[in-house]
DNA sequence: GGGCTATAGTTGACTACGCAAACAACTCTA
DNA sequence: TAGAGTTGTTTGCGTAGTCAACTATAGCCC
């Protein structure tokens, strides 16, 4: 176990150590765990990831290497595929999302107060692409 | 002239085209630009852009290429080198600024109300690496 | 002094991601 | 129904920035 994150970076490296993930590789199965049955047009995941289609292109490529997310096609339109996420990716995303959320919490606990935390929630929900939702994590303190 | 910018990407691609500054080089000038004597140690200015030390030297030899900035070899400890900001990089600076905070100012406007601006400049302004400071830009309107 | 350990900075190899261009499929309009 | 424009995706190439390994200096303690 590595000690406690104090940046982004080593909350990226913690990720990657524990379950081989990246920041982007987790936010993906994240957003599409929330999605309606699991899956998103790869232009909305883009959008929602804040990157551009050729940077989901090759994110996906890694996860569907993976079998974290399946590239499903569209029947009415055979332009767009979807990113499906797999029962693998669903449980890649339970494996990892404690570690992580907890850590992104106690990044945030060092420098704000719960008030506080919960006005920038407030405040930064309002962007796009933001899951307006509460997340619990059960195993977490 | 760009559209509005609606992300981050498009203000760092209005950078690059008008001033030929990527974002972290604006950052670091703008740093630079607010420390005393012009000046900062190179791992200091790797703290406050959150840029690991050879990201630094890597930016760093971008902006001494351009002259905006030099390397100052420090007297009493060989080992540290500083960042000092030139008169072409204050100029550079003034240049870059007005456009691009503006440009910040606008997207932020685009999701915020005034108020919330301020809560969230107050909130995040406790970041380490934050300079606490209200920087007027004569020619914004 | 000679040997530790910590700190500052650089370099090589690699990766994530952007942009521009290409291509395919869809939707108009005439 | 041919053409034009739009949208979704992929690919080639370039670049910013990481990590790991290294060098050089500093400060410590015997």
């Amino acid at each position: 176990m590595r000690a406690q994150a104090t940046t982004k970076r080593e909350l990226a490296a913690a990720l990657h150590d524990e379950h081989g993930l990246t920041m982007s590789a987790y936010e993906a199965l994240y957003v599409l765990a929330r999605a309606d049955g699991l899956r998103l047009k790869r232009v909305e995941l883009a959008e929602r990831l804040v990157l551009t289609p050729s940077g989901i292109t090759r994110l996906l490529e890694g996860l569907e290497a993976e079998g974290y997310v399946e590239k499903v096609s569209c029947e009415t339109d055979l332009r767009v595929s979807y990113a499906q996420l797999t029962d693998a990716g669903v449980e890649k995303l339970e494996q990892a999302s404690c570690g992580h959320t907890g850590s992104i919490r106690s990044l945030f606990e060092q420098h704000f107060s719960e008030d506080e935390i919960e006005t920038l929630a407030e405040l930064l929900g309002k962007l796009p692409g933001a899951l307006d939702e509460d997340q619990a994590c059960p195993t977490d303190g």
